[in-house]
DNA sequence: CATTTCGTCAAT
DNA sequence: ATTGACCA
């Protein structure tokens, strides 16, 4: 296919060749073409200074100027605040002195042994920690309303207070039942399902949403409004139209049940709904019409573009010494993808105004959960780590079982330490999370105590550090095999409580499993040998062998291990082979020469090219 | 221009 | 398993 831009700097007119396709009856009958359908519609929604929000909603404020402080610093500035020029950047001082009348509230803290984070009028960043938990309960709240709003509609979220909406087929489903003759192929229509549909309607834009300009009206007297309503209509617009309308109503919601106002952008794809949220906050909606895509784009820095913010950006900034989405159109694809390889398809399409990116359904569920500290006073001694270690265990305690009171069956994979002073100087370890129901700040702790001593451990002398993090990664829903291993693993006599009835013959009794689901036939035929993997007791020697139909129990298998090793307990091993035997009653016990052990124990690792000893500064 | 505390994803 | 890029 001819790229007509090969040209340099000919054919402007043709870099935006795509913004007003023929739409036929078969684009408009048939469903799931995604991002290829003309009729796409997608919207970015995102709350209005989201953490002063939130602290104006639990104060009961409404109106008056407010900032959020995280120690020294401002991190949220309300609209009120910032009619009074306040920004982020300011320092205290100075916001109080240009209002002062200024609102002023610190985030949420807490220090070890508090049960939960609260609010403080005095804080000290040398004993206490942030909790930004109260936000995350609020956005959850927000999402729920999307959800409910727009049950037909994708939606993606993007980070704490923003979410892609993708209303392509709730929009779909109004525009057919608004307009049914768009269902009907007319009986003359000379090419069946590909003849064009007919020319839409005229619509009125409303008041719920701004309009980008089509031309550039700098040296015009007509208003935004005028310039956008002034091209001629298409089917693409009255999509836009429709979900806008949709979108107002959740935002308009929102705003009243849960006190958050919100802004948005509504476009053909996600960077554009993105980039024209941001076009009037607070509190209003924007829509990019496809004609309005060229003159919006192209005196745009590129680098305030989704993902051009980075290196990438940089990187494309510096090659050609230009700022502007207008001063990159001249070159060629072929450039772009001699020098910028894998991205420059993506680079290509972007600044013509197409992003085939998908909005994407995630998982209620964050599939991470950390906690950090950073310390303005480094910790200079090892013995040091543990204390805030304990604290960061606490949050991800009260968090993880949090979490569960919603979905008891969360269980996550690993832990994860992050150690490090100044920038792109982290370290990190990580290692199985043992897998159990009494998640506590001891266990957390305990395993988190490990990992920094397999990161530090070996460091002879005073360490530096000024950042420390603690989370889980690979958060999941666990599925019911895990969960009738999980709580059996939880039984007290596991998790070292010893009870009455101990098990006969290495077999648990039935007591034991009473609250434990069989979830799992036998296989017909057990498999090959080759194909198991084997597990060997530290301390008797007795080797376990699981067969691949294990595989996802081999995993809680693993966790297991990893529990017995850290609790020192060998016993553990027996009652993990206990409940594979009993799930997969063929489960071979092998005795003899023993096998190479495999623990979920750290291993000590080789010191690569940037050393420990390098790393954490002596001094 | 920036701090801190998040979170996701990809390369190796 | 570890590190880093990027987002807000």
């Amino acid at each position: 296919m001819m790229i007509p831009t090969h040209q340099k700097g000919k054919n402007k007119a043709q870099d935006f060749d795509d913004l007003d396709p023929v739409i036929t009856y078969r684009h408009i009958l048939q469903t799931n073409l995604g991002i290829k359908d003309p009729l796409r519609v997608v919207a970015l929604c995102d709350s209005d200074a989201f953490y002063a929000a939130c602290e104006m909603v639990r104060l009961g404020v409404t109106d008056k100027p407010l900032v959020v402080l995280q120690w020294e610093g401002i991190i949220a500035v309300n609209y009120p605040a910032r009619k009074f020029g306040i920004s982020r950047f300011h320092k205290l001082k100075d916001a109080k002195e240009r209002c002062p009348e200024l609102m002023i509230v610190h985030v949420a803290t807490y220090k070890e042994g508090d049960a939960e984070p609260g609010y403080w009028d005095n804080v000290d960043s040398r004993t206490h920690k942030v909790s930004l938990d109260y936000y995350r309960r609020e956005s959850s709240k927000v999402f729920s309303m999307f959800k409910e709003g727009l049950p037909d509609a994708e939606i993606e979220k993007a980070s704490i207070d923003e979410a892609f909406i993708d209303f392509t087929k709730p929009v779909r489903q109004a525009l057919l039942q608004r307009y049914p003759y768009l269902s009907q192929i007319p009986a003359d229509a000379p090419n069946g399902v590909d003849t064009p549909l007919p020319p839409p309607p005229l619509i009125d834009w409303g008041t719920d949403s701004h309009l980008i300009p089509i031309y550039s009206n700098a040296d015009s007297e007509s208003t935004d409004e005028e310039t956008s309503q002034s091209a001629p209509l298409t089917w693409h617009d009255i999509a836009l139209r429709l979900a806008a309308e949709m979108m107002h109503k959740v935002r308009v919601d929102i705003a009243t049940q849960l006190g958050y106002t919100t802004s948005a952008g509504i476009a053909r794809n996600k960077f554009l709904a993105k980039l024209c949220a941001s076009y009037r906050k607070p509190y209003s909606q924007t829509i990019l019409r496809n004609q309005a895509i060229p003159c919006y784009l192209k005196p745009l820095e590129f680098q305030k573009i989704r993902f051009l913010g980075g290196k990438l950006g940089q990187a494309l900034a510096k090659e050609y010494d230009v700022s502007t989405v207008a001063d990159l159109l001249p070159v060629p694809l072929e450039e772009f993808q001699a020098k910028f390889g894998e991205s420059a398809i993506w680079v290509y399409e972007i600044l013509r105004g197409i992003d085939r990116s998908e909005v994407k359904e995630k998982s209620p569920v964050n599939k991470s959960m950390l906690a950090a500290k950073a310390l303005q006073k480094p910790i200079t001694k090892i013995d040091d780590g543990p204390h805030w270690i304990r604290v960061l265990a606490a949050e991800l305690s009260l968090r993880l079982n949090d979490a569960r009171k919603e979905r008891p069956n969360l269980w996550p994979k690993t832990l994860a330490l992050h150690a490090g002073h100044g920038y792109g100087t982290a370290r990190s370890k990580q290692a199985p999370f043992p897998f159990t129901k009494e998640v506590t700040v001891n266990v957390i702790a305990a395993a988190g105590g490990k990992l920094w001593k397999e990161l530090v451990g070996n460091v002879t002398g005073t360490i530096k550090v000024t950042y420390i993090s603690l989370g889980f990664t690979g958060i999941e829903a666990t599925d019911a095999s895990q969960q009738s291993i999980a709580s059996f693993l939880d039984s007290p006599a596991v998790t070292g409580v010893k009870r009455p009835n101990e098990e006969k013959n290495g077999k648990p009794s039935k007591s034991r499993h009473r609250n434990t689901q069989r979830v799992r036939s036998r296989p017909s035929s057990p498999s090959a040998d080759q194909n198991t993997t084997s597990f060997t007791c530290l301390e008797c020697h007795k080797t376990l062998s699981l067969s691949p139909k294990l595989l996802s129990t081999s995993d809680v298998l693993g966790q297991a291990y990893a529990l017995a090793a850290m609790k020192d307990e060998h016993s553990d091993f027996h009652f993990a082979e206990s409940v594979a035997r009993e799930m997969e009653p063929e489960v071979k016990e092998v005795r003899g020469p023993h096998k190479k052990v495999k623990t979920p124990k750290i291993q000590e690792k080789e010191i690569g090219p940037r050393g420990i000893e390098k790393f954490f500064n002596r001094t």
